[in-house]
RNA sequence: GCGGGUGUAGCUUAAUGGUAAAGCUCCAGCCUUCCAAGCUGGCCACGAGGGUUCGAUUCCCUUCACCCGCUCCA
């Protein structure tokens, strides 16, 4: 049974997981809203990644607990930070489009085939994209009357002016690219009420520059040593070309980073760890079909600006919308020393670290980012419990992993008659204090187990007539819809026992 | 950003140039001893703006959002 993703938005509007932002002014585009479940949901991943990360690290190939901090960065920092990091120059690439094909390239992507060295009518320029083969190349010159090009150029070195001799990579004839626009991905805001270039301030596009800006303070201030961690949960803000795909491309999303501070010669090792850390992870909390994918690039897939480090591992997930391929949940990155490079370069604040035994060793870490998204992470878990039955009521549950499910349990007087309500307000009352629980008086019971199906409660405890007699209660378990009777003082523990599981899981996996 | 499509209640679907209909959900009540049952009642909609018209949800224009395909994704 194929599952279509306008049935998990439907679901996920009409349950309150995700909204629309601005729903009532008819939305904006690439913005959404959490709603009550959603939040929990959200909340729960948060809080499982902040317990892998900080609370509970996890052991290192030494056999001892590796060091991570945290750290809650502001969103708006320094502009100089964003120069330092390459993202105020890198981040805007200008785009050129084809008034002729209507198609739109980043002009560093583009290079220019000159037919001869005098450009003219008779000897235009043929553009094509950076990665074009030489076959094809030779194809199109041919296709267009021409036998050989004299030289390759990149589009960026072509003065403006001879954009005019430009035959478009779709297009046949020249003339047809536009001069190169200026496309900023990050949001701009200004500090204080006056808007002008010079307090220009940028909302952070990544957590992660957070983390280094705040390197040297940790260093100074929590006595961890390299290696070590500093991990950030938090919102990112990118002015995305074309949101898309529900909240899988937003301009507004959540991303759990961990920077991992490293001697690099370590650092191989490192990443490989990490990698194996971030797939136990995302496996533990409910990924585990053949929908996740663990993706560690080959040396020879590395680009180019990634040929001094390690380059990237991804784990991916094949969403509703990106089937058959997968789209990236987290990558696993080596970013080398350049970050803390470059800020120490432009900051002139010194951040190579100083070996605390033998002070005469002094380095420039090297960085391993297992780097998360939290809003993708939601939308990966939901996609993944959504799980259609025909055979049940609602037609469909999801199906969650306790640990993860925005309500652990419901607790259902079986009829709204007085004898059942008090005793169920009464473990409703007790439950509350340790698991977010519903509880759920309207209506008859097979609605309300429909209505737990819908959301992911994975257990639905009932008050009947037997309750007030001995004091037990019926366990609906959501996935089997099968019950058992247990005491109601042992409400609690069964409850505990299956989060513990699903601890343990995460400890084992 | 381009091309195509879609927009009527929370959902699914009607009808109409002249007071917008129904089923399900939801809410209230009755009834109900375990899987959306039944009865009664209730809330809620023409995405937004403009134009044509005596009158527009309907025709026209613009815009917004969503979906599909391109493009983009440091």
């Amino acid at each position: 049974m194929t599952v279509d993703m306008k049935d998990i938005v439907a679901l996920c509007k009409r349950r309150g997981f995700i909204f629309p932002a601005s729903d009532i002014y008819g939305g904006i585009n690439g913005f959404w809203d959490f709603g009550p479940l959603g939040v929990e949901l959200k909340n729960n991943l948060r809080d499982l990644w902040w317990k892998a990360m900080v609370i509970t690290p996890p052991i290192g190939p030494d056999g001892t607990p590796v060091e991570i901090v945290g750290l809650d960065s502001s969103i708006i920092q320094n502009p100089k930070a964003w120069v330092a990091s390459g993202h105020v120059g890198g981040f805007s690439d200008p785009m050129v489009d084809c008034r002729e094909t209507k198609k739109r390239y980043r002009q560093d992507h583009l290079v220019v085939c000159w037919i001869g060295g005098q450009h003219g009518k008779d000897m235009p320029g043929i553009a094509f994209h950076e990665d074009e083969e030489e076959q094809e190349i030779e194809k199109r010159l041919k296709k267009l009357g021409y036998k050989e090009y004299y030289k390759k150029q990149p589009l960026t070195e072509v003065p403006v002016e001879n954009y005019m001799y430009i035959i478009g990579p779709d297009a046949k004839e020249p003339g047809t690219l536009t001069e190169p626009k200026a496309f900023n991905l990050m949001f701009e805001s200004h500090a204080g009420p006056i808007q002008s270039e010079e307090n220009k301030v940028y909302l952070r596009p990544e957590t992660a520059q957070g983390i280094f800006l705040n390197y040297k303070n940790v260093l100074d201030s929590s006595r961890v040593r390299v290696p070590f961690g500093v991990a950030q949960i938090g919102k990112a803000f990118r002015n995305e070309v074309n949101p898309r795909n529900f909240i899988f491309r937003s301009r507004e999303f959540e991303q759990m980073e961990m920077e991992w501070f490293c001697h690099p010669d370590e650092v191989k090792m490192w990443r490989d760890f990490w990698f194996e850390q971030r797939k136990n992870f995302w496996t533990s909390v409910g990924l585990r079909s053949d929908n996740i994918r663990f993706r560690q690039h080959g040396q020879d897939e590395l680009s180019h600006y990634a040929k001094a480090g390690l380059g990237t591992a991804d784990i991916e997930y094949r969403f509703p919308f990106t089937a058959p391929d997968f789209g990236e949940l987290e990558g696993i990155a080596h970013r080398c020393d350049f970050d803390l490079t470059a800020h120490q370069e432009h900051s002139g604040v010194k951040l190579e670290y100083m070996d605390p035994v033998d002070t005469s060793k002094r380095f420039m870490p090297h960085v391993i980012e297992p780097a998360a998204g939290l809003s993708r992470g939601v939308l990966a878990l939901i996609c993944e419990a959504y799980t259609i039955d025909k055979e049940r009521p609602s037609g469909v549950y999801l199906n969650f992993h306790p640990a993860l499910a925005p309500k652990k349990a419901a607790i259902l007087p079986l009829t709204a008659k007085e004898e059942h309500v008090p005793l169920a307000t009464k473990l409703y009352l007790e439950l509350r204090e340790e698991f977010p629980v519903d509880l759920d008086i309207k209506q008859n019971i097979g609605k309300r187990y429909a209505r737990q199906d819908e959301v992911g409660t994975p257990y639905c405890f009932t008050i009947d007539n037997d309750t007030i007699q001995d004091k037990t209660v019926t366990v609906r378990d959501r996935n089997t819809m099968k019950q058992e009777r247990i005491s109601m003082d042992k409400v609690a523990a069964y409850l505990r026992e299956k989060m513990k599981t699903a601890d343990a899981v995460r400890k084992a996996a």
